[in-house]
Formats: C-alpha cells, sequence, structure tokens
DNA sequence: TAGGCCATCTGGTCCT
DNA sequence: AGGACCAGATGGCCTA
C-alpha cells in the first residue's frame, strides 16, 4: 500500500541508524547545528568538572541497601583518571547527539510522510506523531470498512487530537476550511455552524450543501471563536485565488504526500515530469490551468467549476465508472 | 514575558 | 567495560 519512495532505506531498516552517526559526516543541517551549540564549550568545561565532582561525591552515597554509607575520605581520582573520565563523558555526549540527530532524520523522514508536509513551518515532533498515528488508524479504518472511503471522516480523524495550529496547517495542506475541522478539548471533532460538507462540497446555488444527516442546525451549539482563517469562502482553489488575508501557512515547499483516491487512500510516489523538481512527493494541485487529471480521474468530482485542491487521482485499471464514484461520494 | 519547542548534557539502567 | 537507551535538567530561540 505504501508505494513510497523510501530514499533513506538505512533509515527505514537499520535498528540503530543513528548509532554509527559519525560527526565528521553529520548531514549539513545537523553540522550547523553542531557547530551553532560548539559556542558553548565554557558551559560544558564547567558542567565537565562539575559533573566530575558530583560524579565523585555520589559515588559512595549509599550501600546496597539503600543506606547512607560512611562517608571516609573521599578517594582522589588522579589527574589521568579525571582525564579519562572526562573523555568517556565527552565521547558519550557525542554519541547521545548523534543518536538524537538520527531520531530527528527519522522524524523529519516522517513529517515527509504524513499528509501534511512544509519546509516552512514544521510540524512539531508531538504533532507529527499525532498525525502519522492518525494517517494510520484513517488508512486502517478505510482497509477495514472495505469500501470507498468518505473524505470527511479521513480528514476528520486525520486532525483528531491535533493542536488548532497543526489542525489549520493540515486543513491548509489539503485546502478545506479549517473552521470545519476544529477539535474540542478532547481531541474530537467539531464543526461549529456549519455543515462539514459544506466547506469542503460547495455548490452554489444548489442544495447539496447539507447531505442527509449532516444538518448544521444540530451543531451550532459547539461553535466556538476561532483564531482568524479567513478563507473567504468554503473552499479556493489554491493556485488561482488565494485569499490574500488568508491565515493559511505559507507553503513553499512540497506539502504532502500523495493522496490518491482509488477506493482506498494510497500513498503512491510518483514525480510527475512537471510538478517541482525536486520535492520527493507528488501532491498534485488541479486549480492551476492546463491541469485536467482530476477532470478526467477523480473519483471524487466536485463539480465542473469547483476543483479539489488535490488530484485525487485513481489508478485506472482499478478504476471503475466515474459515476458509481460520484455516487459513491455523493451518497 | 510566559510558554512551547528544541538540542544538549547527564547519570542511571540494561545489554552484549 | 563500553555502548545504547532513557528520562530529567537546563538553557536558547521563537512567538503570541
Amino acid at each position: 500500500m505504501l508505494t513510497l519512495p523510501f530514499d533513506e532505506p538505512h533509515m527505514m531498516c537499520e535498528p540503530r541508524f543513528g548509532a554509527d552517526y559519525p560527526r565528521d559526516s553529520l548531514p549539513e543541517s545537523l553540522e550547523h547545528e553542531r557547530q551553532r551549540n560548539a559556542d558553548r564549550p565554557v558551559m560544558r568545561e564547567a558542567e565537565d568538572d562539575i559533573s566530575d565532582r558530583e560524579e565523585d561525591e555520589r559515588d559512595d552515597d549509599q550501600d546496597e541497601e539503600g543506606l547512607p554509607k560512611k562517608r571516609g575520605p573521599r578517594k582522589k581520582k588522579s589527574g589521568k583518571e579525571q582525564d579519562r573520565s572526562k573523555l568517556r563523558r565527552m565521547e558519550a555526549n557525542a554519541r547521545e547527539r548523534s543518536r538524537m540527530h538520527g531520531l530527528n532524520a527519522a522524524l523529519e523522514s516522517l513529517r515527509k510522510v504524513v499528509p501534511c508536509y512544509s519546509k516552512t513551518q514544521k510540524l512539531s515532533k508531538i504533532e507529527t506523531l499525532r498525525l502519522a498515528k492518525n494517517y494510520i488508524w484513517a488508512l486502517s479504518e478505510t482497509l477495514s470498512a472495505g469500501k470507498r472511503p468518505d473524505l470527511l471522516a479521513f480528514v476528520q480523524t486525520l486532525c483528531k487530537g491535533l493542536s488548532q495550529p497543526t489542525t489549520n496547517l493540515v486543513a491548509g495542506c489539503l485546502q478545506l476550511n479549517a473552521r470545519n475541522f476544529l477539535t474540542d478539548q478532547n481531541g474530537e471533532v467539531m464543526f461549529p455552524g456549519r455543515s462539514p460538507y459544506d466547506a469542503m462540497y460547495s455548490y452554489p446555488g444548489t442544495d447539496m450543501n447539507t447531505p442527509p444527516g449532516h444538518s448544521s442546525s444540530t451543531l451550532d451549539s459547539g461553535a466556538k471563536t476561532f483564531r482568524h482563517y479567513s478563507y473567504s469562502g468554503a473552499y479556493e482553489p489554491y493556485f488561482e485565488n488565494p485569499s490574500p488575508e488568508s491565515g493559511s501557512p505559507h507553503f513553499d515547499g512540497q506539502l504532502s504526500p500523495p493522496m490518491n483516491f482509488n477506493g482506498i487512500f494510497s500513498l503512491k510516489h510518483e514525480e510527475p515530469p512537471d510538478y517541482g523538481k525536486g520535492s520527493h512527493y507528488g501532491v498534485r494541485y488541479c486549480g492551476a490551468p492546463g491541469r485536467t487529471a482530476l477532470a478526467h480521474n477523480s473519483m471524487y468530482r466536485v463539480s465542473p467549476e469547483a476543483r479539489f485542491p488535490y488530484d485525487l487521482h485513481v489508478r485506472s485499471q482499478s478504476f471503475q465508472a466515474q459515476g458509481e464514484v460520484n455516487g459513491s461520494f455523493h451518497n
């Protein structure tokens, strides 16, 4: 299912991939970080001294029964022993740094495969993990359901438990109205004021805004105030008419992995020739002129005018009639 | 300025 | 003994 470009195979299969990170071979960013922190040598030296002293003092604090030991004259470490201890500590620190760098690298690779990735507005570690968990959960649910996914439920699951800024970010990535995916304090997704369908599938002049079972009137009570997030409409084509006052984050890089809706959600790595070189994942926006993939392939055709920001395309070989698809979407 | 996030240091524990 | 892993402490940076 995950047809990802695991372009960092060492990240995926090496159990302790960060363990042997030689300091000399740190990635540029990490090396920069290392140099940045090398600006604090004075403190480190001082801490080393202190830790050595404390280490000595703690050595004989308690006996094997936890009772305080009698403190005799402390054995003074020789200069050689102190040096050796210092050296060991420094080596351990370096290893720990490398380990953490490896951990962060793995986290960074995770960031790139969850459905919301921005170079400029990185998800925090905890939010990355939460989103990843939600993503796995949503995919599992989709699989276990054995039917075509409900896009709305999928996104709701995705945003469960995420902080407001992250919800905004995800909504921004998916070009959805964040207000409709707010989560309450329990992590439950709320729909204050409007039907979620309103936001995602707006059909001006039609009465398709509120599908059965999604009456907005029942949701008003959950309304709460929101941080400024001003999509002027429920949905705006991302490339053609971005709202100038939009609170949507600015994305200058790859936004998220591709999500292809072909009955199930799936990740798919496919580098389209004309979409952003250097990006790992081919998120396709279909609002740009000349991009017609959605019109031909999307199972979630919204309307001829309103183009969903994602190219929700399907694999032709497994794709059934467009009418059936649209039917399942609008049921 | 408080709070969130992060990198790093550190000592303890477990494992080889 | 030494390395990996972990969690607590600390300080820096950034933002609301």
